[in-house]
DNA sequence: TTAGTATATAACAATTTGCTTATATATACA
DNA sequence: TGTATATATAAGCAAATTGTTATATACTAA
């Protein structure tokens, strides 16, 4: 058995949440960097309260912790979650995503918001 | 970037496909044996249409295939499809589901039937 | 204190999902 | 050929999902 061996049940509803592009991003971004909501609502095109729900999910989990910065609250992976070393595996196979984040940088979005 | 990556896109619709207890498991057993449609129904209790139709949501993507053996049909993993390695990845993790089919063999329903 | 910004939550609509039952199709065998 | 078995597909339904808009809350700064 893997040290990351998770049960079959977790495994799936742990799948269900990576299985929505939005979220998918969202983690695979944490992974690497904080971030606070409002440059995800720039990045995904969406509406603020569909971010905060999404982040809510993950949140729930335990995949993801809040902090509140001043006026803004950032999201980070939390990588002590029992569930955090299957999310990785999964992580590691996709193309890195931060280009994302660099784009917001040359919009200024980046450094204005956050 | 590894061997496996996969876009992202992509990523999220296998995860998703992943993402339900019943289908994880047809997947994680089917890495391991050929399997018909009966076996399933057996193993997970439900109707032999919702079976059909889990697996009929594996073959779209190319994950299984479907080889007739004169009454039966037999799903088996399709290895060389291309989300095969990023699947793996994830089947790695999960714990040894074989226990089911012997439950199967014990009960003589495994034979009978297929 | 008041206005503005960032975020969360509530309420709702549209869509998707996963099951069921009913039925069609294909094979096996008496 | 006729009947039983194995599977797929269609249709219908309840629950879950994901987005939206409206609103509440919390902090910042004038």
């Amino acid at each position: 058995m893997l040290k990351t061996a998770i049960d079959l049940d977790r495994a799936a509803m742990i799948l269900k949440l990576l299985g929505d592009k939005t979220r998918l991003t969202m983690v695979k971004i944490l992974d690497n960097h904080d971030c606070c909501v409002c440059e995800f609502v720039e990045i995904f095109k969406v509406s603020q309260p569909s971010i905060s729900q999404h982040l809510r999910k993950l949140k729930d989990v335990g995949l993801v912790k809040e902090e509140r910065r001043g006026q803004w609250i950032f999201y980070s992976i939390n990588k002590n979650n029992e569930h955090y070393p299957f999310t990785l595996q999964v992580l590691n196979q996709l193309p890195d995503q931060d280009y994302k984040l660099r784009e917001l940088e040359e919009k200024g979005n980046r450094i204005t918001c956050c």
